[in-house]
DNA sequence: TTGAAAGCGCTAACAC
DNA sequence: GTGTTAGCGCTTTCAA
């Protein structure tokens, strides 16, 4: 096994030449049925695979997808996203033979060093498609770069804040629900995330001239523990809110026990609900609802989209951006209900 | 910018010839000052990259390291875990100027065909060395194949258990600081994991003839919200543990709220420790100790290994397994301290 | 110290 | 439908 099954050793099994082997791998249609199945067979008995580098020089398809993301990522959350878009990426790229490839960038948005760095790598792989995760996406130097060169870009859907303020969702549902006093719990995460969400609750409020309760929790990103100690200042007054959001899931999962050592009863006496999606949230008693961003599934989706580009336009038109649906989806769980009747 | 800049642009610019290009950006050491100046400047204003698809093709270092998870992590911290890796991975890879890539593989230990498809990914990538992740690292058809290839392999040191068991760890420097009743909180996470280290834990108990607490948490791994209700129930009564162990990060934050809504004070009358690090057990009051695997930076060393194995021996010998030290790390913070006297 | 030649495995473009 | 030819950008081996 010197250097690995070629391209030669499938045509001289097969008895065909090297280009009909790769009319056969690249699923060209101008091959006899009867040529087409000895070079399958040859392949499988060979467990032959095409060289990725030897492909990419021959001037055809590269078969890798390149997802640049910031180099500074500091988030605690974001490793865990990372590694979602990694997992679900990876089974999308997988199934349809491709690679994924995730690259940092500097963070630095208007970085200039950053457009010279993508193009290196661009050069280096080749990718048939680039994804610019966030917040690269709105670097307009790196999208000029990708379209002058002519690869196919794609970017997370929604992540330019307006297609889904998941803090004004779940405040909607919950005044559609008849709730008026609903307290709000930013967790740690990314602080302008959280800052969005929190003036999408409020404008929500607003709206529908509902009183938040006054002592929901802002600016100070406080932590599990300190967050739970404002929930119990909270629930333990008679005049108390009816329903609370959480940003993360971890502090839904808390409030649920404070909110039971207090013996009020979920949803009963209070609904809950949280910004950010969690197997816990299911196994837990009553679930809890969840207003869930998929973000691993939206890559998926972006992959996709960049797979089936390189398939129909070729090289005709860069893929255009087509925002997927679904950014945001509320998971209705029994943690939220209809408020009682009075407070 | 057609296709990029290659080697012999840069040739031309420096005027000398493709070979010499090639002698310096591979840091020969035959190559005249003069001429490496000029190369490395035309290098420079041209932006030349060298092209990993031809540079692997021609034989030489693909610059390539090749990680390899199993499909199907579902754990929900895993997701963190591995999006840790990427970044820590990413970045000292990048610092050498090699490439980090990271491949899906059957889980299934035994599975024939994980080899088959690992030995397809090998051919298609040439990867200059691979990284097998937990659990595959255990599989010795994989680690075969890649010793018959001359592949340098590598994986996470300490993964097979007995490095490191953070729930022994905690027993003992709990019990080393007067405790007796230690409570041990398992969470949600790999139930392997999880077994190993309550065993751990029963253990160190066991040979100091420290009574656990009869209620830790054990088997079945409780959600947070079923944790808490345990805790609560735990340290109620008089008779209760002056030290608990807490699997996740989360878990300890939220007792640590549950220690103070019951008027206990950490770590006067509770010591509190968690078996995983997280930013939140920094800030809140009193910081709580931690039991850290740095996963993400044994990777990194694991990539750095990798690099450098190229480098020293070649072909000479595939790179040894040598363990790293520092495979579990005790960060002690003030909610740990000595028993109180009675109890 | 440098250059020329050959070839890595594959795919386009052109023949047949 | 199929085989032939000519590279892709680089590195190795050999000559100078």
């Amino acid at each position: 096994m010197g250097r690995g099954i070629t391209i030669e050793d499938v045509a001289r099994a097969a008895d065909v030449s090297r280009q009909t082997v790769s009319r056969v791998i690249n699923h060209s249609p101008r091959v006899s049925p009867s040529a087409k199945a000895r070079v399958e067979e040859a392949i499988a008995t060979l467990g032959y695979v095409p060289s990725l580098a030897a492909r990419s020089m021959g001037g055809g398809r590269s078969g890798v997808l390149l997802a640049v993301f910031p180099e500074s990522q500091t988030g605690s959350g974001t490793a865990q996203e990372l590694g979602g878009m990694l997992l679900a990426g990876s089974a999308a790229c997988g199934a349809q033979g491709y690679r994924l490839l995730f690259e940092p960038l500097c963070a630095a948005a208007g970085d200039p060093g950053a457009a010279a760095k993508l193009a290196g790598t661009i050069g280096a792989l080749q990718p048939e498609g680039v994804i610019l995760l966030p917040p690269l996406d709105r670097a307009p130097e790196l999208r000029k770069l990708l379209d002058s060169r002519g690869i196919p870009r794609a970017t997370l859907p929604g992540s330019e804040a307006a297609s889904g303020n998941a803090g004004e969702a779940a405040a909607r549902r919950l005044i559609e629900l008849g709730h008026r006093q609903i307290g709000y719990i930013s967790g740690p995460g990314d602080p302008q995330r959280s800052e969005r969400w929190l003036a999408g609750y409020r404008r929500a409020l607003a709206e529908r001239d509902s009183r938040a309760h006054r002592h929901f929790v802002a600016e100070d990103q406080p932590g599990l523990c300190t967050a739970l100690d404002l929930v119990r200042a909270l629930l333990v007054p008679t005049i108390r809110p009816t329903a609370i959001i959480t940003e993360r899931a971890d502090t839904a999962l808390a409030v649920l026990h404070v909110a039971r050592s207090l013996k009020l009863a979920v949803p009963r006496d209070l609904s809950l609900i949280a910004l950010a999606e969690d197997p816990e949230l299911v196994t837990c008693d009553p679930p809890i609802a969840a207003l869930h961003r998929p973000v691993a599934a939206l890559f998926a989706g972006a992959c996709e989209r960049l797979m089936a580009a390189r398939k129909t336009a070729d090289d005709t038109a860069v893929s255009a951006e087509l925002p997927l649906e679904l950014t945001l989806e509320l998971i209705e769980r029994p943690s939220i209900a209809r408020a009682p009747r009075a407070i």
